[in-house]
DNA sequence: ACGCTTGACATGTTTAAACAAGTTGATTAT
DNA sequence: ATAATCAACTTGTTTAAACATGTCAAGCGT
């Protein structure tokens, strides 16, 4: 579970970035800087910096060397799309309090609607976890969730509470790897109304739908998310890979 | 121009991927045998997979080979989120047709309230499009441009009822590079009700404003894309990166 | 028949070196 | 003074090799 040595450097220069210790605009030392700095190969180094450019944190330009063009969140409460980063990850790198509401979990067995809906095979075993979730106190997104049981075992309101990503990983050992999700607007359910409490002319909502893969490539998780529209919106940064 | 090694490499797994030589659960063959098929160096081999890996077209596994779990995308019109393609390489990729109805084109100048929007400064001249497309004869996205003139000269009806991009890219020779979006739900507006034909019931968009930076750094586009709600949704996978 | 070891093979990490090609500023020739 | 050239940087591409580590099935011993 230790961190490679090009994790290392990615992960020092992330945060160098983040303080702003190289801000905006300005350059990261060269590469043969950086390779004796660190006392590593040049290919490491450069795998660290490439990973920083698919954050959209660098961009590396030929010949001139690599320039930070990131910056930090802006105002409004928000968090990037992009990767698999769960809620209380994204908060925290946010700086802002999460707090869940477990409303319900209950064990379910897949029927043909729900199998359509989720992807799972009809007869499957899946707990059933809805969530309410507040971001600074403030109720914001209505949380759906399908385990495959098969795979999670048991989820206790406890985990359900905190991180469910966190019990996965780092208790039983699972590795997550990818996610295909989708984003949509909704119309917004009596239920989204009522738990986010959205105002009397708003009546949609912001919806990512997903479907989570293991490393063995068994898809154990089916989430839907129901974001206030009004209050939350997703970042992307993305670079173009030609 | 023309293509390295490894995008040559990639190019050619990604075609067969998407051909289904190498269906969905099948491995692709080891990096061994790939090295002697396109006679290069592993890590010439490797680089292309990691590609494949972060397109979620792989999921690469230690000690087993990497496995396809790319399936062609679904049902309804959709694109995918996560990285910068235009809407025409989009539905060109999705075996979609694209229009294009141009429905304005003017020269203004950035006073406080665009500058407030769209990040340009104060002053600045900026040519502004509106467009609405259509994806198979349907009206689906109302398109609100923002281009910094003195980054990209004139842009003509022809070139805006076409690809912009391309024009950018191919006859400019500009370099487009990162750019920072943002993906949210909206009440709808008058003209989206109009132009994008909405059921009576849905007043709503899904839409997406971004920024994008030329390799300068230079941002010289603001975008607002404004999505018909019952018939586009966005698609994104991606991995974990620890 | 069961569990264990082991060896072949897979991907993952790291180093090293060479060459290609873009950028920039100083030097040189006009 | 101006323009061309060059040298010293920069990042980009490709190869080669060594070692670490995960997977799996064949074969071994019990």
């Amino acid at each position: 579970m230790t961190d490679s040595k090009y994790e290392k450097i990615y992960k020092n220069l992330k945060a160098q970035i983040e303080n702003g210790k190289y801000p905006k605009g300005s350059f990261l030392p060269s590469e043969n800087q950086l390779i004796v700095s660190y006392d590593c190969a040049r290919n490491t180094v450069r795998r660290a910096i490439a990973m920083l450019n698919s954050d959209g944190y660098l961009l590396s330009q030929h010949g001139k060397g690599a320039q930070v063009i990131y910056e930090p969140h802006e105002t409004q409460s928000l968090f990037s799309v992009g990767g698999i980063e769960s809620l209380s990850e994204a908060t925290v790198r946010n700086n802002k309090k999460l707090k869940t509401k477990v409303l319900s979990i209950e064990e379910i067995t897949a029927d043909d609607e729900i199998s359509m809906m989720s992807g799972f095979n009809v007869g499957e075993k899946l707990i059933c976890i809805k969530r309410l979730r507040y971001i600074n106190n403030e109720p914001l997104i209505n949380d759906y969730n399908l385990f495959l049981k098969s795979e999670v075992g048991e989820i206790t309101k406890q985990i359900a509470a905190s991180s469910v990503y966190d019990y996965l990983e780092n208790e039983l050992g699972m590795v997550i790897t990818t996610s295909r999700r989708r984003v949509m607007a909704e119309h917004a359910r009596e239920e989204d109304k009522k738990n986010l409490r959205l105002s009397k002319n708003c009546d949609f909502v912001l919806t990512v739908k997903g479907q989570v893969f293991d490393s063995k490539g068994i898809m154990f998780e089916y989430t839907e998310s129901r974001h206030h529209p009004e209050k939350i919106c997703f970042i992307q940064t993305a670079i173009r890979n030609k």
